[in-house]
RNA sequence: GUGGGUAUGGCGUAGUUGGUUAACGCGUCAGUUUGUGGCACUGAAGACCGUGGGUUCGAAUCCCACUAUCCACC
């Protein structure tokens, strides 16, 4: 149940309440694709990152380990300890990025396991039954995440067959919900809205999926290598037709920058690989901006990665230590990028909130945000 | 001491019927990364090819000497 609580121009400042706790929003989703966060951040460590929504994909946990052996376990909460709510990814931009391996019809896409080749078919049905057995607090809907550059006409196809399957999403997750054993029997829907970069398309395909009365709503499709300004674009045309009491995703969004001017477009939780990817390539998010630990400039420098950041790895280790680590391929040395950057996203959403409770959210969009002034 | 082998960017190597800006891996330096098929990807710098002579239009490549180093033998 989410609740508006109130808005600075089109930002929004809410609260969303599910069976596994309060997420206070704008938020920003962790991502543990495979049940973990990449770096080997743990799901205690999680909590003393301030982390409020942990994301796991539905498509690498059908494959390994099988969502059905894990929902002989329990299900995904009990599966990794982490208590607080979890997000689902549908599969469904798998079938954007395993472009190659894939064939899309009506029933759903076929692809062939990026482990072992083996042919696997998914469509919403099985995506829904695959989240059911995770049993995650947020599904997502199985959708088509279009490529960039899309032809109008395509575009147009696809997002009619993505709203088909939502309607098939929804269907097969109320029978999920109400089967006896369901491991969360109170799973949430999200739909996702897509339609490249095409306005009329967008805001069609946003009426038709904001009629179905879902949990949630998503825009997807987006930072797939249009311009950013394309990006802010869409947000502005989609975001009247959002329904306005219902949390709003961006999904796979984006830079801290990304994250500040979407807030300011209208979303409510945000996710992406960012943080922890660029940590295992040597790169630390702070409010100066990014720093590439690799760089020789860090070799004898003894300040923390940023010294206005208060995380447990900026309160005990210096640039210099966590460059060596990362030039010795000592894992730690990732480890402890991975946690100051995880720390920074969820410390910087903290502080979009707080700033909105001020009413002085346009005051740090302009102090900190790069379509303006640009620190981050 | 005798015989034989080897000497190419920081390290390890490729490169001989002599022919344009000497290749590759690692390392170094820098950049990229947006619902994660990723200790990934892109790029850059860096060598007068042990030293000195010689042959030749032309030598990392052939010849001589020297130096260093390795192996075997006395």
């Amino acid at each position: 149940m989410y609740q508006l609580l109130f808005r600075e121009g089109t930002a929004r400042r809410g609260v969303f309440e599910t069976v596994h706790g309060t997420v206070q929003t704008p938020a920003f989703m962790n991502v543990a694709t495979s049940a973990a966060i990449k770096g080997g951040i743990s799901a205690g460590d999680l909590e003393t990152l301030k982390c409020q929504v942990m994301l796991c994909n539905t498509y690498h946990l059908h494959i390994r380990p099988g969502d059905e052996l894990i929902a002989d376990l329990g299900g995904l909460h009990r599966f990794t300890t982490w208590k607080r709510p979890i997000l689902t990814d549908s599969g469904g931009f798998q079938v954007f990025s395993l472009a190659s391996l894939r064939k899309i019809t009506e029933e759903g896409v076929h692809f062939s396991s990026h482990v072992d080749g083996k042919k696997i078919f998914m469509g919403p049905e099985e995506s829904m039954r695959i989240q059911s057995h995770l049993g995650s607090t947020i599904a997502m809907a199985f959708d088509e995440c279009i490529e960039n550059p899309a032809p109008y006409d395509y575009t147009a196809n696809s997002i009619a067959r993505t709203a088909r399957w939502l309607a098939r999403c929804k269907a097969e997750m109320a029978r999920l919900n109400a089967q006896p054993g369901t491991i969360n029997p109170h799973q949430l829907l999200f739909g996702i809205n897509q339609g490249a970069t095409y306005d009329d398309l967008r805001i069609q395909h946003m009426q038709q999926i904001a009629e179905m009365d879902l949990d949630g709503y998503a825009v997807g499709g987006l930072a797939v290598g249009e311009p950013t300004e394309v990006m802010y674009h869409i947000l502005d045309v989609v975001e009247p037709y959002m329904p306005i009491n219902k949390p709003r995703y961006l999904m796979g969004v984006g830079t801290p920058s990304n994250i500040i001017e979407g807030v300011a477009r209208g979303i409510d939780l945000f996710d992406c690989v960012m943080p922890s990817r660029n940590a295992r390539h040597g790169h630390a998010f702070t409010w100066q901006g990014i720093r590439n630990l690799n760089n020789a400039k860090y070799e004898r420098d003894m300040l923390p990665l940023d010294e206005d950041c208060e995380c447990p790895v900026c309160q005990n280790y210096s640039r210099a230590y966590i460059r060596h680590l990362l030039k010795s391929g000592e894992i730690l040395g990732g480890r402890l990028l991975v946690a100051h950057n995880l720390w920074f996203y969820n410390t910087l959403m903290e502080r979009i909130r707080e700033a909105l409770d001020n009413h002085s959210f346009e005051a740090f969009r302009a102090e900190n945000c790069e379509q303006v002034g640009t620190r981050i």
